[in-house]
This record gives C-alpha cells, structure tokens and sequence, in this order.
DNA sequence: ATGAAAGCGCTAACAC
DNA sequence: GTGTTAGCGCTTTCAT
C-alpha cells in the first residue's frame, strides 16, 4: 500500500505554498502557466493522490449517490433489467463525475431489519456518506410517503404508487410503447393479435395492457378476451400463457408479450408446437434485454431509451441535491426491430 | 435537507466536551454511566450525525470496497449469478460493518477506456474512495498481475487465470461439486449419464467437466462421447445441446448440465420431446438460482456456498487490509435436492 | 473520568 | 498571481 503523499509535500517541491498547489487542482486558469507545470510535475513524480475526506471537510465534495433496490432478491436476480439499470445508471454517474454507493439490495435485507426504519437512510445522509437516493424498484408507502416528502434528494427509477406522490420519477411511457410494439404488428398485416401481460399488480403491467388496447381500438380491431392470457413477467408464465392461448383454439397471427422473458417463453412453446416465428406468428416484446438466440433470431422488442433514462435520473438527482426542485420525465421508447416480425 | 449539527453543538447542550462526545462515540468504556447517558439524550435530541470525513481525517476510519465487475454487460445481466454475487457480497460487508462502492461495471465502461489503465485504480485507492478491491470475473492477465502484485488489497472471487498467481481469492470447488451432483444421479440408479458444458474456456466450466468425468469413472461407468454436449452457460445453448444428445440416439437417463440456465434449456427440450423428468431423465444443474418452475418442479442443483463464500471474500480483504497475508480458500459446494430428479 | 489544545489534509478568504 | 491564515469536524495526546 502507497503511503499518502501530502500537498504540503507536493508544494514544497514545487517550492509554492499549498493554496497554489490546491488552486492548481480547483481553479486552474487563475494560476501562471509555468507554475502550474512545476506542480504538475511534483504531483506526479511524488504520485500525489488528494485526500477525498480532507477536500470533503475542506468544501469541495464529490457527491456520491446511493442505489436502493426495492426489490425481491430472486427479482432481481432472475431479470435481466435490474443489471440493465444498474450499469446505465452507473454509466451517467460516471459521465456527471459522481461516485456510487450500494445501500440496499433487495428484501433479504430489508427484511433483515437493518433498513427497518427511514432513520437509516437518514443516516447515511447526516454522515455525508451519500447525497442523495436513487431508488430502484416498488417500495412500501411508508418508504414512498419518506422520499416523497422532499426532506432527502431521491429520484425514483418507474413511477409512484400513488399518483399523487411529490416523489420525483424518470420513467419510461410504457403505454406509448405498447402501442408502438402493436401498431408494428398491425403494420406487419397481423389482425388476430394476443398479448401476455405481466403482472397486473404492477403498474407498468397495466400501461402496457392499456397500449395494447389502444393500438387495437385506434386501427378498428376488436379486442377478444380469448386473445388475453396473464403471466408474471417470468419466462416460465410467459409459455404457460402461450400454452393457453394456443389451446383456446384462436387462430393467433401476432403476439405481444409485455416482457422479453415472457416472450422467449411464448416462442419456447411456439417452436416446440411446430409453429414458426415470424411465419406464422410474429412476436414483439418488451425491454430489448435479449441477444439474438442461438437461432439466429433477434427479438423484436420495445427499448427503454436506458441511457436517456439514466441520464435523466442522474440529472434529476443532481438538481435536487443543489437543492433546485425536479420536475419528474416520462421518457419515449423506441421499438428495436428484430427478425420475430 | 437537514441542516448540520456538529459535535461542539452536541458537547454544548450535554455540559461536557467535545473529547468527551468523542470519547462516548469510540470507547464507552471509559466514561461514566451518567455522562453517557446526558450525551446520548443530546444527541438524539439534535439528531446528530457524526461526519464520516471528519471522522476520517481524526483517524477513524469506516473501510470502504470498492466492487469491480469484469464482465460483459449482457453476462452481466443474462446470468443471474451476478446478482447472487453482488447481495451476497454486499450483506458480508454490512456484517462487518464496511461501505461498498461500485467501481467498474461490465466492459461497456472498461472498454471505454475510463479505466485502461490501472493508474485509475491507484487513484480510487489514494483518494481514499476505497480502501482495497473485491474482484469478480475473468479479467485480462495485466490487471491480474496488477493486483497480484499486492500493492493493493484486492480478493477475487473465482480463480485466477494464471495458476502461478499470487492473486488472493475464494472460489468453489467446482470439480468435487460436479462429482457430488453426478454421484447423486448414480445413487438414483441412473447410468447413461449425459452432460452439456460450459463456456470450456472458462475454468469453471472445465472443472465441472472434470468433476462429471470423475464420478463416471469412481463408480466404474465409462465416459462416453456422445454423452457429452458443449454449451455456452445460456439457456438457449443448453436447449440446443440437449436436441443434438437426444438427436444423437443415446437412450440418456441423467443429465449433469454445468449450470443451471443449461439445465432449463435442456428442460424445455425434454418437456417439448414429450420426456418427463425426473421419470424419464433426472437433471441436475449448478449454481442453484432457480426457484421453483411453473410446473412446480424445482430443478436440483449444486450450490456454492453463497454465504460462506461472501464470508471468505470480506474476511478475506479485510486481512489484507489490515496488512496481513491472506491465504485462498476453496469452499465446498452442496447438493440442494428439488424435484428433477 | 474529563477538559484543553494540537493537528489530520485540504479550501477559502484575505492580504501582498 | 501567490502566500498567509484561519477554519472544516473530528480524534487524540497530555494535563488535571
């Protein structure tokens, strides 16, 4: 381990006092070319790393943001959009020169007591450990009530349970592209259109549902309860959906699956029936979390605009902790076309 | 946001000093029953937040690890491991009381050369962001040197690539795993064992391979070619490798798949072939991160030892540290039975 | 057992 | 432009 090399020793080798080598890092343009070079050199001939904490103390503070998962532990794990989030989230912190802190993972630790109480969180703020909350997933009312109150920076990643909610959000339009993803398939000529939904417990479920309808109503398809089967976002109840479908005895020519598992699921079921995609059925998902399978085939599926959406998050946040107030973004999807339709 | 309250405000309303508030928050020992109590009631009644930088600069110091992710970002995300690694990772570190910093996520940043150079991490370690590395995934062999050398505190999780390496670590046995899985498909009376693969140019994956062709050949079975599949780790790679086994004629009645994803693709597989398992075939995965299926079943897997592992990790880094030398560990793996076979 | 004072490494007035 | 000085909030001798 280096042993720590102080600015005092970096100045006295550029023969300058301190404040010049501390403006050299804060302010360069306020310091002579020559002497900026000379405590340059010094800085990294003596491989001078500054104090984090001293600089923090001092004034000038580096913001690090806490992530907080409000999720199940095998949620998170078994979807792929949690690492989606993650890592573009992460990127933006990144690019605006913030650091990131994991806080909370999914509700084995909730669960644990350790975060029981929303005095935690403010603790990780009075110790300056973090400056703000990035809040990930759906979390209990009492949790939303905290966060909405404006006493702590958070912006949340989806929207508010209650609508009413203060809390400032980021949030793709599900519903907008829904209606993208089945207008594609209308477009396609597909006229006898199924879709799974997820969970309708959720709210994005029911946006992308309403999507769907929409899409149909708006192209004068009536929509058929035979054609509507329920899963819960896993690949699992997307084939079983599938399954159920198939056996109705509907003549499907298009499939929109509000989720990419489920819709991996749907096609698992599709191609051991002997039907084929897009041939027979075209299929369009939702979350482009999906590499092109090992059959070549590439889903079709409603992006996240994820590094608008981080970045909106990243900057939402930002404004909050210089205290300015967020107004919350619904952000478009884009369909990514694949070879299922 | 809470304005800050400082230690002298907290000595003040409690009729006592600064030393003596900092004392009360360090070593409770050593001051009196009744001076603690009209220190703590102070501090709860101005809410105070010790200033973790502050805090630092006296001295005491709250280890932070910086967690480094090198990987792709759709293994990243696709393969539920990582989300095993990092809540497992994350709840050790809160045992021991230690922050936990994301440093490097996927090789979507890495390629982007934020962090080519390992100049960056000496940076994270200097500035006292973080105090020592916890490393997951397959990195190329100058980082491995990098922090083989042991100038920064560093554990993997996993092995190194160079056999030779001094790097620090904690991994699996994966080989003695993959023989209590196949011994298990034995001790059910099967015999014509098939196994699909992993990635083969990843240890782990030619570990487990090892460890299905020592079960075969400790119980007097021999290992037969067509028995044997390669995959990928992803499921849609376990579906293919099951079509060309069951393609190939062989009347298999076991299947050790090298990880878990393999092992549902395989399922899928068998369910469409109308095979039933465990009736016709028994399957055993690896790496347990599945939960029960729709069907109810529960696939059998060989599991790390999360906790143990995460144990090992943090224990680990923490020696390191502190300074101390630290020894790799190999953790035993269990066998979780579920239903498939 | 407690208080006074020095100092951790840095920034930010304020002078020159 | 650059140096001097005084803190930032805490820990830790050293006295008492």
């Amino acid at each position: 381990v280096h042993k720590k090399v102080t600015m005092s020793e970096v100045a006295e080798r550029a023969r300058v006092s301190k404040a010049t080598v501390s403006r050299v890092l804060n302010r360069p343009q306020i310091v002579a070319e020559d002497v900026q070079e000379r405590v340059h050199r010094a800085m990294t001939e003596l491989s001078y790393q500054p104090n984090r904490h001293a600089r923090a103390l001092g004034g000038i503070h580096r913001k690090t943001v806490g992530l907080l998962f409000f999720k199940d532990l095998w949620d998170l794990v078994l979807n792929p959009f949690w690492g989606m989030a993650t890592s573009t989230v992460y990127e933006r912190l990144l690019d605006s020169d913030m650091d990131c802190n994991l806080i909370a993972l999914g509700e084995s630790i909730t669960a644990k007591e350790r975060f029981s109480s929303t005095d935690r969180y403010e603790q990780f703020l009075g110790s300056r450990n973090v400056d703000g909350f990035l809040v990930i997933g759906h979390m209990q009312p009492e949790y939303e009530n905290y966060f909405a109150s404006g006493e702590v920076p958070a912006v949340l990643w989806g929207r508010p349970a209650a609508p009413t909610s203060r809390l400032a959000y980021a949030d793709s339009n599900h519903e907008d592209g829904a209606v993208s993803g089945v207008t594609h398939l209308i477009e396609r000529g597909r006229r006898t259109i199924a879709t799974i939904t997820g969970d309708m417990s959720t709210a994005p479920a029911r946006d992308r549902y309403e999507g769907y309808a929409r899409a149909l109503r708006e192209n004068g398809i009536d929509l058929r309860w035979s054609l509507i089967a329920n899963g819960d976002f896993t690949r699992a109840s997307g084939a079983e959906a599938m399954r159920s479908l198939l056996d109705s005895g509907a003549e499907i020519d298009g499939l929109f699956a509000a989720n990419d598992e489920m819709a991996l699921g749907a096609m698992d079921v599709l191609s051991a029936r002997g039907l084929s995609v897009p041939g027979d059925i075209s299929v369009v998902g939702f979350d482009n979390v999906t590499l092109p399978q090992r059959t070549g085939l590439k889903l079709t599926s409603v992006s996240h605009s994820y590094d608008e959406l981080g970045a909106a998050l990243v900057e939402g946040l930002a404004a909050r902790m210089h205290g300015e107030a967020h107004t919350s973004r619904l952000i478009p999807t884009r369909l990514v076309l694949g070879d299922t339709t």
